[in-house]
RNA sequence: GCUGGGAUGGCGGAGCGGACAAUCGCACCAGACUGUAAAUCUGGCGGUCGAAAGGCCUACCUAGGUUCGAAUCCUAGUCCCAGCA
């Protein structure tokens, strides 16, 4: 398998660590962020924009690119990667995710069917039906041909009863061993990511976590709501577990929320990777980050909605302190009348600088770890406003 | 000049006697956005008091009138549009 992962440098004093994950396309330097490429494409960005905004990897979707355009075309083309001429390293989501996704959207709950031997999905697309068992996510994963892949579960809905929580938990462990084993017989050399599930609760946390770790996945995913719908409770998530992570297995924080605050919050607690749609998504609503000098804070949430009529003058970037593409060559006011005028221009300058700017920080919070200076660093931006 | 149609909140445009402070769209303001069915979604949008329920005031071109009651009906005026000269 040409995976592996090295710790460079630990925190002395919280689980921070800057790392370097290898892959057959590429190292990682961790900690890093992968923007989300569900159907094989970072929404509006091309390689290059990605490339140009320290884009490291990338993360694609069973589910979606199962249904479209199918594993047939991706064979053909040795996976989604090379499909969306992204050569740099790849991760891709098994479609567990979408499990509990679907079924909270629908209205009558029968867009999907979840039993032990697998999810019965409609396609979004055309209603069609779907079985994906946990050996099918495995070998649709083998076709995708990312670097690391996941295990097929099924996160724990805050809004399930007692029961029906206890019900995906058990599940979901069933699942984590038959797409190990699935794995296994594949002998793929992509790298498999165990999920921890169990939402708030403390102790399945750590059964999960345990479990994982007991059949020897090569990485370990921090999955479910409660991961990222705060800072405050992503804490808490990672809180449970945090005396039993082991050093030597990267960490991967499935749908990490809350911004920078989020990131600070998970970093600290030994996240090595992590992916996130909203930051892309955020862009494409008009809301850019900004950094601590451009008077980005907690209050704030670091950043600013381009929209607000305070920008139509502006003529300054979006961020001072920032050097991507975007903020080197366009004024605020430019975004704001591409926003308020709905140019596409504008959702694609928005995207370059939400993916540089957290990508930037990835690297500032990376390089902070190497020199010692994480807590400094950390305080910096969270400790105003 | 004649004939016909029309004037409603920032704009467009419903309503055509009571359930109208007035459908809806745009704009505007505010908010949300987690392993993306998301260039999306939610709320507000005459003034004022109130936490809210709700109250009060001013309102559908202008001025009169009819009516218990008018954005809606009548009269006059002003302006706009279309067709014909």
């Amino acid at each position: 398998m040409d995976f592996s992962f090295e710790v460079s440098k630990k925190d002395k004093k919280s689980l921070a660590r800057a790392g370097v994950i290898h892959t057959s396309h590429g190292d990682i330097l961790t900690p890093a962020f992968s923007p989300v490429a569900t159907k094989a494409s970072v929404k509006t960005l091309t390689p290059d924009d990605l490339r140009a905004a320290k884009t490291q990897v990338v993360l694609g979707n069973t589910y979606h690119l199962y249904l479209k355009p199918g594993t047939e075309t991706l064979k053909k083309f040795g996976g989604f990667g090379p499909f969306m001429r992204w050569h740099g390293p790849t991760i891709s989501d098994s479609g567990g995710y979408q499990v509990s996704f679907l079924r909270s959207k629908s209205e009558d709950g029968r867009l999907v069917k979840i039993t032990d031997k697998g999810a019965i999905f409609s396609s979004y697309l055309d209603g069609s039906r779907h079985l994906i068992t946990p050996e099918k996510s495995m070998e649709i994963q083998k076709i995708l041909a990312a670097d690391i892949i996941m295990a097929f579960d099924q996160p724990l809905g805050s809004d399930y009863s007692p029961l029906k929580k206890k019900e995906a938990f058990e599940r979901t462990m069933k699942w984590e061993e038959r797409s190990f084993s699935a794995w296994k017989k594949l002998k793929s050399n992509q790298a498999l990511y165990g999920i921890v599930q169990g939402d708030i609760d403390r102790s399945l946390r750590r059964k999960s976590l345990k479990f994982v770790l007991s059949l020897g996945f090569p990485g370990i995913a921090m999955g479910g709501e409660s991961i990222g719908v705060s800072p405050k409770i992503t804490a808490e998530t990672l809180d449970a577990v945090a005396d039993i992570l082991p050093l030597d297995k990267p960490l991967h924080a499935l749908g990490l929320g809350g911004g920078p605050e989020g990131i600070f919050t998970a970093v600290q607690r030994g996240v090595d990777t992590f992916d996130n749609t909203s930051i892309t998504r955020m862009a494409r609503t008009g809301l850019l980050f900004i950094y601590p000098e451009d008077g980005g804070s907690i209050s704030n949430k670091f950043r600013i909605d381009i929209e607000k009529s305070k920008f139509k003058n502006a003529r300054a970037p979006i961020s001072n302190k920032c050097s991507c593409y975007t903020c080197k060559n366009f004024s605020a006011a430019y975004l704001h009348h591409l926003f308020l005028t709905r140019e596409l221009l504008g959702l694609r300058l928005a995207s370059i600088h939400n993916v540089f700017f957290v990508n930037d920080l990835m690297e500032r919070i990376r390089n902070s770890i190497l020199e010692g200076d994480f807590r400094a660093f950390k305080k910096y931006w969270l400790n105003r406003g």
